[in-house]
DNA sequence: GTTTATGATTAGATGAGTCTAACTTACAGA
DNA sequence: TCTGTAAGTTAGACTCATCTAATCATAAAC
């Protein structure tokens, strides 16, 4: 049976494994904020299942049919992104929370419908593609984090790769969003602040937050 | 903690309770479709939450508290049945079954601004007042059956008190929705059928039919 | 006033999802 | 090669939500 828990985990994996690297036991706990027994307790019923299989050396890879879940789980966690933002008039900083619960309470149809009347949009508010559309899988490559940008470049920010509110708000008053011009200006040496500057302003960005920032040509 | 069956079960308590007589554990083991011990199980639960009472003579009691919760999820599954009929453009048959789910899965936050984006209905797409707005709990009282009208009398639908599709589905075909006017052409002896006009066409309406039909004078 | 039907409770079981504590395995660095 | 750290496994426990089977209580019917 394919409950909210395992649902979640399909899309924790789905996550993890576009990372670099296999998906180990150990990374999906700290992300799923649980203890170790449990995971290889899940990852034990999701082998069961046929949604997933684990081994020392490949780590944890999705079967096909795990992966088709985990995809649509995203598609439609992305859609009530969208939904809450364009529709609802939320923030960007607090539509992951509530899309989390909500992706898991709606059926095929639901999900169509949804997508239908928001115009089957390309993105969710934080830039990331939306599995089901056109070139979807494309975007996820050829990315460059802003943090690797070198001075005199100049770019336009693709998708933000971070969650929490606080970061998002901030990034937000500064108007670093997605399909926003960025250029740099300085870079302090020993990896230090990026000086970037943004609708005519300039701010100074630490590398962890410059790092979470994914950005294309201009 | 709150979990999404304890919603399912104070919900189920209190829609029972608007029923004349005590609410028994029968009856919410019925309809809840599970055995009697894992009502009881779950009365113990709500008990030790303090969310109910269970007496030999009073039957189950929600608390204030369990009230409160009950009526904020009653308040949740008519908001997104509106939605889902009035945005989505579902039909009303089938808004009840997505609604059950979706309700457990909002905040406070997304239900305010989804009310709001609706123009904060009073009712629901079956005509149920929708909890939190003026004049629900009127709407409820002085209520009549259409199958208790005579012959000649005339009637505004108010509400339809039944989920199942297939007879929405009839209904919705023949034109008896909330706000339809109806009169009472003639009934068959022996507590036998009405024949019912609306907008103008008449049907012959069973009484099992036309006692999920309540309607206000006109 | 005993029988019967209905309702409630007890006892024991199961699966999902979680934990802590303790143990094992594997590898990398001194 | 030894050893320490990171990763994984085993064992035992707990809560929630469900079940079946059996028993108990009550009230109605004959």
């Amino acid at each position: 049976m394919i409950t909210a828990a395992v649902e979640e985990y399909l899309e924790a994996i789905y996550k993890l494994s576009q990372d670099d690297g296999p998906v180990i036991a150990a990374r999906l706990a700290e992300y799923m904020e649980v203890s170790a027994p449990t995971v290889a307790d899940m990852l034990r019923r999701l082998k069961d299942g046929g949604l997933a299989s684990a081994s020392r050396k490949k780590g944890v890879v999705l079967t096909p049919e795990g992966e088709r879940i985990a995809e649509k789980l995203v598609r439609r966690h992305r859609l009530w992104e969208r939904f809450l933002t364009d529709v609802l008039g939320f923030d960007w900083d607090q539509v992951h929370e509530e899309a989390c619960k909500l992706e898991h309470a709606i059926s095929d149809q639901v999900e169509e419908k949804l997508a239908h009347m928001l115009g089957d949009p390309d993105t969710c508010p934080h830039g990331h593609p939306i599995p089901g559309t056109k070139g979807a899988r494309e975007r996820m490559k050829a990315d460059r984090l802003l943090s690797e940008l070198c001075v005199g470049d100049e770019a336009i920010i693709e998708r933000v790769v971070e969650e929490e509110p606080k970061l998002l708000q901030y990034l937000a008053s500064l108007g670093l969003l997605p399909e926003a011009h960025v250029s740099v200006k300085e870079i302090a040496p020993f990896r230090g602040p990026l000086l970037v500057q943004v609708a005519g302003a300039q701010y100074a960005l630490g590398q962890e937050v410059a790092s979470k920032i994914i950005v294309r040509n201009n």
